[in-house]
DNA sequence: CGGATAGTAC
């Protein structure tokens, strides 16, 4: 018996402490109540004789006629006799009777009438009548006052424990169901099949294995292991704890299965991921020649919607119409349901198209079989339709088309959903309110997400992992932090949370708060899931710590596509292309087949490190190996990758040639390359080739000026900054940041009010002294340019990274790694500077820009000039 | 009988 004293916790309810008059009567029969029915209250009616009839009775009993009134059914005439009796002559049999009525009836108030009329009578009435009284209450709902009762009468009746403890359970209090079938078990109730089924539910429902087997041991022990209805639900219970082996012994040792015995398997094994041992249970049962149910069928085509065996659910779907289910709307709900789950949209729309009525599960299922094959268009189309025909789309439904909206991106769309929710009051419900969150975010709408979100009144991790997911995914690093410290007053983030919040770490550079995370991840035995580590690995390299990031890689025991590609991203970022091309073919070694975004990663790390030759036989292997058509992304890192090398007739021409129409990003690349290699005349071409696609974008503008710049061709910046007023565009500030003791400290272009600003300036001036007196010269032709004509005229970067690096110097001890971001690309001129402190002061520093990292070790930078 | 809402890589 797992029943201890420990286990009835102060304060609880508790049948011992209620009272003064309560006795538990020790059951001492033996022929146990097996077959006592939960469902039939009336064979636990107090046996009417029991109270003696007063002397004096009139012929026209009141009491034969009120129970006259109970047999027919007439509550309120029954009442009436009732109220108006005189209540000393009213017998127990008689109150018992309009008190089933009243529970028949689920009539409370009249119920509760009789209560207090029987509260009038002396003790012994109230003792005699309490059962009935309980039944009645728990009938009519009122479970407070139906345990009130309960618990101070002498109750060895099994009947009402099972009630109370399904309604418990249906409630969804499984904690008191378990403790008062404990106390069952203590005071010697006999429990009845009734109790072991129920009781059951509530620790499946509580997956408490240890207690559920102990029940299993106590029901063999009392001889109802022969029971199906309680085997049925010993199976269901293993099931529902993951224990399959259990369930399959129990089912194996069974003599006599009913149809519902194999249905649990069926089903059991398909919610265990087991959908395969499902189809072959149903395959044994055919060849029994049990009658199979819908229940069967409808378990049988959700195992074949999970292994995606379209083969079979096809004959199936013959096998039920000759059986004649097709007529059943549960039936072709699930049909539709498994053909979309196995990819077949076609075969379920061919269904749905063809359903005689159609209801709002059919709808929704077809809806969400749109959806999650893409087909948001069709999917929103039929929500239209469905609200057309006079089908009213439940909340169900909408968190279908929402996810539909989500993944079409469409806001116009998601919007229009959003006044449905409103106008039915569906954003009530927490559900659907993060599925509008979710919707507004995938939308790039933060604002509207955000209202939704600061509007709930009750919000669960979905609703905050949501929201900090959202603000990352949509670059709001700053607010996804803000979020996840307010989050952390409130409830403690999970896996998810702590899965979306890392990549804003990484955008921040924020080494420190990620290393909080990592650290928290430890703690609590979560670092061992694929998307948190991969998470991790991704974070380590764009904080600019490789090395963490690679022994982290290292160490995870299962590395999958993204594992890699992050490691391969992450190399090329630090121009280790040789690395990234090493750890490429380690992945393809592993058997692990690359994606698209492998390829832009390989492409670009081929690109940072300027090997042209290996980064074509890619781009080939992509298309011939691997059947991969280029999308714009590859064709950019192509341009890039020729361009860079100086072939920028060569990139000009690939650029006319391409099979798909190029975008800015193409003909950025193209760009940049000019100025590398300053070829002004193309960067004209290329310039208006992008501002006829991209007229508003200012980081092109920036580019073609710096080109015009370098090349001393004043008055053409000039007339470029006029048409950037006219076009009223703004250039983004620039800023550099450093990350002290996880205090970010940061530099503004123009805005001289960073701390210490005396020492910094000392240090870098007396940096740019030392580098001219010792012939450091950072290229010709930028020194030129910097001279006396332009100063005022280059768009100013304000120099922000090396007052960032000036600032790291004096705080951090000697030989600590520098670590700085910039939110633009890094000038030339600091970058020149930034190599020269690292061999002076002989620290390692780390610059990450906005389009790769830069490690400066001992007067070299690893770009190898490739800025 | 239906949905399944949140997460990693360029």
């Amino acid at each position: 018996m797992w029943v201890s004293p420990q286990h009835h916790c102060p304060g609880q309810t508790s049948i011992t402490s209620q009272n003064g008059f309560v006795s538990f009567p020790k059951s001492s029969t033996t022929s146990r109540a097996i077959s006592s029915n939960m469902g039939n209250p009336h064979t636990t009616l107090p046996p009417s004789g029991s109270f003696k009839k007063p002397i004096n009775q009139p012929i026209t009993d009141c009491n034969t006629q009120i129970r006259k009134f109970c047999e027919v059914g007439n509550l309120k005439m029954a009442m009436d006799l009732v109220c108006n009796a005189q209540k000393s002559e009213l017998e127990l049999a008689t109150y018992c009777s309009v008190l089933q009525l009243c529970a028949d009836f689920k009539s409370l108030d009249e119920g509760r009438k009789v209560h207090s009329f029987i509260d009038s009578c002396g003790i012994e009435m109230q003792n005699a009548s309490a059962p009935k009284l309980a039944f009645m209450y728990l009938s009519c709902g009122d479970l407070r006052e139906g345990r009130r009762v309960f618990d101070r009468m002498a109750n060895e009746k099994v009947f009402l424990w099972n009630m109370l403890l399904s309604e418990y359970a249906k409630i969804g209090n499984f904690e008191e169901s378990i403790m008062l079938y404990e106390r069952m078990v203590e005071f010697e109730v006999e429990a009845n099949s009734y109790t072991f089924s129920c009781i059951l539910k509530c620790l499946a429902a509580k997956k408490s294995v240890a207690k559920g087997e102990r029940v299993h041991g106590y029901l063999l022990k009392l001889g109802f292991g022969a029971y199906n209805t309680v085997v049925n639900s010993l199976i269901a219970f293993y099931f529902k704890c993951g224990r399959t082996e259990s369930a399959r012994k129990l089912f194996d040792e069974m003599c006599d299965r009913d149809v519902i015995t194999w249905n649990s398997m069926i089903s059991g094994y398909t919610a265990n991921s087991l959908a395969e041992k499902g189809v072959e249970v149903f395959i044994d049962m055919l060849s029994t020649g049990i009658r199979v149910d819908l229940a069967t069928i409808v378990s049988i085509l959700a195992a074949c919607a999970n292994v995606g065996v379209i083969s079979l659910g096809r004959s199936l779907h013959a096998y039920a119409i000759k059986a004649g289910f097709n007529k059943e709307i549960t039936f072709n709900n699930t049909l539709i349901g498994m053909y979309t789950n196995c990819g077949d949209i076609d075969g379920a729309s061919c269904i749905f198209y063809n359903l005689g009525e159609r209801s709002v599960v059919s709808c929704t299922s077809m809806i969400a079989g749109y959806a999650r094959d893409g087909l948001s268009d069709k999917a929103i189309a039929l929500f239209h339709e469905m609200k057309m025909e006079g089908i009213k789309p439940d909340i169900f439904s909408v968190t279908s088309i929402l996810h539909a909206c989500a993944c079409n991106g469409s806001l116009e769309d998601g919007k229009e959903v959003h006044n449905y929710i409103r106008e039915n009051n569906m954003d009530l419900d927490v559900s659907v309110s993060n599925a509008l969150m979710d919707m507004y975010a995938k939308c790039g709408s933060m604002e509207d997400a955000l209202s939704i979100f600061s509007q709930m009144p009750i919000k669960d991790i979905v609703s905050w992992n949501t929201m900090i997911g959202g603000y990352s995914k949509n670059s709001m690093p700053n607010e996804a932090l803000h979020l996840f410290g307010a989050m952390q007053q409130e409830l403690k983030p999970d896996i998810v949370t702590l899965t979306c919040v890392l990549p804003s770490c990484a955008s921040l550079a924020a080494l420190d708060r990620g290393r909080e995370v990592h650290a928290h991840l430890l703690r609590n035995g979560l670092a061992f899931d694929n998307y948190v580590v991969n998470a991790l690995i991704d974070m380590y390299v764009k904080c600019g710590a490789l090395v963490l990031a690679r022994s982290l890689f290292d160490k995870t025991p299962v590395k999958d596509l993204v594992s890699w590609v992050v490691m391969v991203a992450g190399y090329g970022m630090h121009g280790f292309g040789r690395e990234a091309i090493a750890a490429f073919k380690k992945m393809r070694k592993a058997g692990i087949v690359p994606d698209e975004v492998s390829f832009i990663s390989i492409l670009h790390a081929c690109s940072h490190s300027g090997l042209l030759h290996e980064g074509w036989r890619f781009f080939d292997i992509m298309r011939n190996d691997c059947n991969i058509k280029p999308k714009l992304e590859h064709y950019a890192c192509m341009v890039d990758l020729l361009a860079r090398s100086g072939k920028l007739s060569k990139a000009y021409r690939f650029v006319e040639t391409m099979p798909i129409e190029p975008d800015a990003s193409v003909w950025g690349a193209l760009l940049c390359g000019c100025r590398i290699h300053h070829d002004v005349k193309l960067a004209e071409k290329v310039a208006e080739n992008i501002f006829k696609l991209e007229p508003d974008n200012m980081r092109y503008y920036v580019l073609i000026a710096t080109i015009y710049a370098e090349a001393e061709k004043w008055e053409e910046v000039n007339k470029l900054k006029e048409r950037i007023g006219r076009r009223g565009l703004r250039k983004n500030p620039c800023c550099s940041w450093i990350e002290i003791k996880g205090k970010h400290h940061i530099f503004v272009a123009g805005d001289n009010s960073y701390p210490q600003p005396k020492k910094i300036d000392f240090l870098i001036k007396e940096w740019s002294t030392k580098m001219k007196a010792e012939g450091y010269f950072p290229n010709l032709r930028y020194a030129l340019t910097k001279g006396e004509h332009m100063p005022k005229e280059t768009p100013r970067c304000g120099h922000t990274e090396r007052r960032a690096m000036a600032f790291g110097i004096m705080s951090f001890p000697p030989g600590k790694i520098i670590r700085i971001t910039k939110n633009l690309r890094v000038c030339s001129d600091c970058h020149e500077m930034a190599k020269y402190v690292s061999k002076k002061v002989g620290s390692e520093i780390v610059l990450r820009d906005s389009n790769r990292f830069h490690h400066f070790k001992n007067g070299s930078c690893s770009c190898r000039g490739y800025l």
